[in-house]
DNA sequence: CCAAAAGTGTTGCGTATACACCCATGT
DNA sequence: ACATGGGTGTATACGCAACACTTTTGG
């Protein structure tokens, strides 16, 4: 982009990061949302967001306010992509860049909820959102989807131990369809990133279900590589 | 995003679009860079950019940027997401919004290369870049990939009749290895996209190879629904 | 008649899908 | 004993990859 001088004849820009931040209760997946309390809008539910400041990047800006709203740090985050119509908030001129936050629903606490007027929604059943937040959150989705497909990310969304069904139900929330029980397990198995731990969830079932956790190395090397999940 | 009063108070940002133009010379898949002819980094190679308007959307400004340097409307354009590290561009604080597009390279006349300093590179010979455009480009070819797999895109980038070793030559091309001629014919030729003409292409062999053109309707179908090419 | 690229089918293999019964246990 | 969810194997279908020879024609 040109020179030092001519920068100085464009015209400067708000800049917003917005961000989609999904859970999973062990049954549907979930988005995260916030209760206006001020105008303009008023009472609707928004993305979480927050303004770019001059002496941060983009990215920093993004995990700042997931830091700021949720608590915490080191979140799996990814961006969705720049959203710059002209009317898209008509509070004012604001570019806004959204990303999408995988979290441990458990992580987020009532505390946390309250403080900031949020309320997780089951994915398919999204309130009415301001500005462009609804386009924001269908492409947050799609990037999921496409992503869950070949990189182990969806565990981002479990708790650190967790059965084989909570495993089949979170993808089966993602892509919103059934999965065979036995295809799925002997898929997920044969991947060989799961440890099966001694230990039995009870409270759904009168057998129990095996616990497993994930292992850390290969877990990580799929996250980079890749590979077809589903 | 807050109420009016609060964005006053908030950092406002020059914003660029930056554009990796592909084209497709039969042979090799190649991106054209211009030649900085001013500081900073005169003489490095980059990508076509221009700084967003006030009075226009952020897509809106990437279709004009690509039409100020190619002279060509309606090019297909997919945003590539927002490059925002603070020490980016030594000039000073610029946002960027990098876009792909697709062009039939016969469409870029000599003309504007000269007017432009512009070439074209082949996509595994990448000269230096300024700033972060190589990053954006490696991106870019990326998500061409990505895309080119479950929808016919790649078409933008072929003369309007083509053949189907030129066909294939784009799919080696965009994913740096080889096919095998008579699993392409039979898995392209099934899609039902293509109509075969009655006339030859004879530059390239004494036999000569039937041209083809493609369907509209289909095509636009399967842009729109996506299938899995490759 | 020869060189050079075009055009064209078949087979094997591996992966994905469909499908149903027994197991363990708390009540 | 029984109800509930957990856990497991097999048979089939399909798509993908590997593979080679004949055709055309300009020179």
């Amino acid at each position: 982009m040109s020179s030092i001088i001519q920068y100085k004849h464009h015209d400067r820009f708000l800049l917003a990061v917005d961000c989609i931040i999904f859970g999973f209760d062990g049954e549907r997946l979930k988005a995260l949302f916030i209760k206006r309390g001020f105008e303009p809008e008023i009472g609707k539910w928004s993305l979480m967001g927050g303004f770019v400041n001059r002496q941060e990047s983009v990215e920093a800006a993004a995990a700042r306010v997931l830091q700021q709203l949720t608590g915490l740090d080191n979140i799996y985050m990814e961006q969705i992509g720049c959203f710059g119509d002209v009317d898209r908030d008509p509070g004012g001129r604001v570019i806004s860049v959204a990303y999408f936050a995988l979290i441990n629903i458990a992580d987020y606490t009532e505390n946390m909820m309250q403080e900031h007027n949020a309320k997780w929604f089951t994915i398919d059943k999204i309130p009415q959102l301001v500005f462009d937040h609804k386009k924001m959150v269908l492409l947050a989705k799609e990037r999921l989807q496409q992503k869950v497909a070949n990189h182990p990310i969806g565990f981002e969304l479990l708790p650190e131990k967790f059965t084989l069904r909570q495993l089949q139900n979170l993808y089966e929330a993602i892509y919103g369809n059934e999965l065979d029980k036995r295809n799925f397990t002997r898929k997920i198995l044969s991947l060989d990133i799961l440890h099966k731990l001694n230990e039995k969830e009870k409270a759904s079932s009168r057998k129990g279900s095996y616990y497993f956790v994930f292992d850390e190395k290969r877990y990580k090397k799929l996250e980079t590589e890749g590979v077809k999940f589903i």
